[in-house]
DNA sequence: ACGCGGACATGACAAACGTCATCGCAGGTA
DNA sequence: TACCTGCGATGACGTTTGTCATGTCCGCGT
């Protein structure tokens, strides 16, 4: 039996996920949690074999946990193939990348290749993250447009990172330059829909 | 038996609520379909007691779909509980609403409570609804908010829309009152956050 | 030691934005 | 009929953006 702990925040997606791997011979579901930050506590518990991460999870991001779970075998199961997360999940160690809009079989198929030990990534989302490549936003760049996606103004974002509002101009200047956009929320949707926020 | 349909775009989902739905003794799925415009024909071939719909899916709205159904037992099965979302559900005479991280059993009983005739709401929901009330926004609003949500500038909304420039920033300010806001960015998170788009 | 690029800043300017006052016109309603 | 509301428009205004030129400072690789 695989033993497999399931991560989501949504109860019934989660208990769908839990319901679908349990009709299965060789998957035996050992627990459910439901936030980013207990996640860990479940794994020394009950020592799964496998474990599924989303990424979008209350206390604590999916590809967080999965840094901290590095050696275990984790594949992350999230609702957006943003190409940045696939970068991110790889570097943090993960054996398996799946979107829920997958079919079922190849979920199923990625526990067990990954109990065999191998890397599952789905393949359509490793040709867009390919194609797109990395975030070309720098850490202020990134971290000034994920300040500005809640409709903060320049004053609002210079005051909350410590900056002048005219470097914080700049900023977003280079961030609509280098995401193509011609305007703030034009980047920040871009940026967004390509996880390098 | 109660025969369902269950109507998500994002196939693991999808499989996960029939999986759980299956597991009861007194529910048969009798049909999934992955897209909005896919459910009547559906519904018309399968004949299902009660329709689960979400409420994001290509092709077609679940709200869109719900109002074409009307008269069947349709329960609205989404992530994100908006209040507008309840509002425009109840007008399309859906018989429940389900947010998805409600936990399995309400699910469960929401099917059996609708196929049984009674009318079945999140209660948490039902609250906001209603502390937050109904839309404030004319349906002009709404339109232009919802073209500038993609980072369109006036001039853009303006050609979209065949509508003059001031015409438009007219709307525009309108709606940044009536949400609280203090620029277009933050109108558009809290209109959509409220499902007032 | 040198050059390069990233982070940070300033100041200036044009374009875009948000607000206001005001107008005309339709459709309901008192 | 008179009134109100929503839709559409205009013009004017001050503010906020986005862009650019320019400069300093620091860390890194050769």
């Amino acid at each position: 039996m695989i033993r497999v702990l399931v991560a989501d925040d949504q109860e019934l997606v989660r208990g769908g996920l839990a319901a679908l791997l349990s009709l299965e011979d060789d998957i035996e579901v050992v627990a459910e949690v439901g936030r980013g930050d207990q996640v860990e506590a479940a794994v020394a518990e009950h020592r799964p074999d496998v474990i599924l991460l989303d990424i979008e999870m209350p206390g604590m991001s999916g590809l967080t946990v999965a840094e901290r779970l590095r050696g275990q075998r984790v594949v992350i199961v999230t609702t957006f193939g943003r190409p940045g997360y696939l970068g991110r999940a790889l570097a943090a160690g993960v054996a398996g990348f799946v979107v829920k809009d997958a079919p079922v079989a190849e979920l199923t198929a990625a526990v067990r290749r990954v109990m065999a030990g191998e890397t599952v990534i789905d393949p359509k989302l490793a040709v867009s993250a390919l194609t797109v490549g990395p975030s070309p936003l720098t850490q202020r760049e990134a971290e000034v447009l994920r300040t500005a996606s809640g409709g903060a103004t320049v004053a609002d974002i210079a005051r909350h990172l410590f900056l002048t509002e005219g470097t914080v101009r700049n900023y977003l200047s280079s961030a609509i330059g280098k995401t193509g956009a011609r305007n703030r929320a034009e980047a920040v949707r871009v940026a967004e829909s390509r996880g390098w926020l």
